[in-house]
DNA sequence: TCTTATATTGAGATTGTGTCTCAATATCAA
DNA sequence: TTGATATTGAGACACAATCTCAATATAAGA
């Protein structure tokens, strides 16, 4: 039996007394079925367009959860906004963001995270999550 | 002689043609007065109790300045909010952030600073300047 | 399947952060 | 001192995100 991103939420969903509803399986599907990174406004017209039946309550409701659950991620970037990332089924990376452009590009590494889990550990601190964004000018803005 | 934060802030200014004004210096000198982190908000709240007068407007056009001029860091946290910090005579450091009680940790780590350099070598990336935040738990949040 | 306690939803009001406008004013180099 | 140009301030505005609360859905037990 496959054990997909739907069974996860479920559990995180059960194990904190939450309901398994309709708006929030709604939300979740339409994150699996965006490629790139998305922000939650977009998101909520997505799902109107659609006809899928999710208010703007329950969309901006949604996401902090399935954040929480390990299944999207948050990319702050330099301006205000804030972008989420589906992240399921995918290796943990982070964020190259350039100021000219925008472009994001992603990177991972393994030294990286290590001795963040270090850090961690001198500091007596028990790590949940990080983000690690380096701004700065991709090849073509150099 | 002294080579300080306001040197700095003019002569960052000078080179972009902007002007050193009145109101930007009064935001600097409060700002180098904040002892913790500081939203922009607070920061206009509390010049306006000390009579000083900079508008809501300036306080929040000068900041990104003294940003882009490297004396003060935007630190993301987990909520919406966005804070910072002047940075001006302290060494570069990352932020262990508690999801419990809001605690911020500060680290450093050469090994870390020296990993991201090689990561944007590896991506052609010229990089100005990074954002690292572990969040997790406190040790007495733990 | 029915019942029931409890969590959730939606529509719209509300909050709060941050940006914009534009006439009046300050800056600074010549 | 002058003049070209950047800046300021007050308040309107834009927008993301949250809150309210009555109506409704969920899930576990009978």
């Amino acid at each position: 039996m496959i054990y997909g991103a739907e069974d996860i939420f479920r559990d995180f969903l059960q194990g904190k007394d939450l309901k398994f509803t309709h708006e929030r399986i709604t939300v979740l599907r339409e994150i699996s079925r965006l490629k790139r990174h998305f922000d939650i406004e977009e998101l909520y017209i997505t799902l109107r367009k659609k006809d899928r039946k999710v208010s703007r309550a329950s969309v901006y409701r949604t996401v902090p959860l399935l954040v929480e659950s390990g299944l999207v991620e948050e990319i702050k970037t330099i301006d205000t906004h804030t972008y989420y990332e589906y992240t399921f089924g995918k290796e943990h990376h982070d964020h190259l963001i350039c100021l000219k452009c925008g472009k994001i590009i992603e990177f991972h590494s393994e030294k990286l995270e290590h001795i963040q889990d270090e850090v961690c550990r001198k500091e007596d601190f028990s790590g949940v999550r990080h983000v690690l964004e380096i701004q700065g000018y991709c090849k073509k803005c150099g």
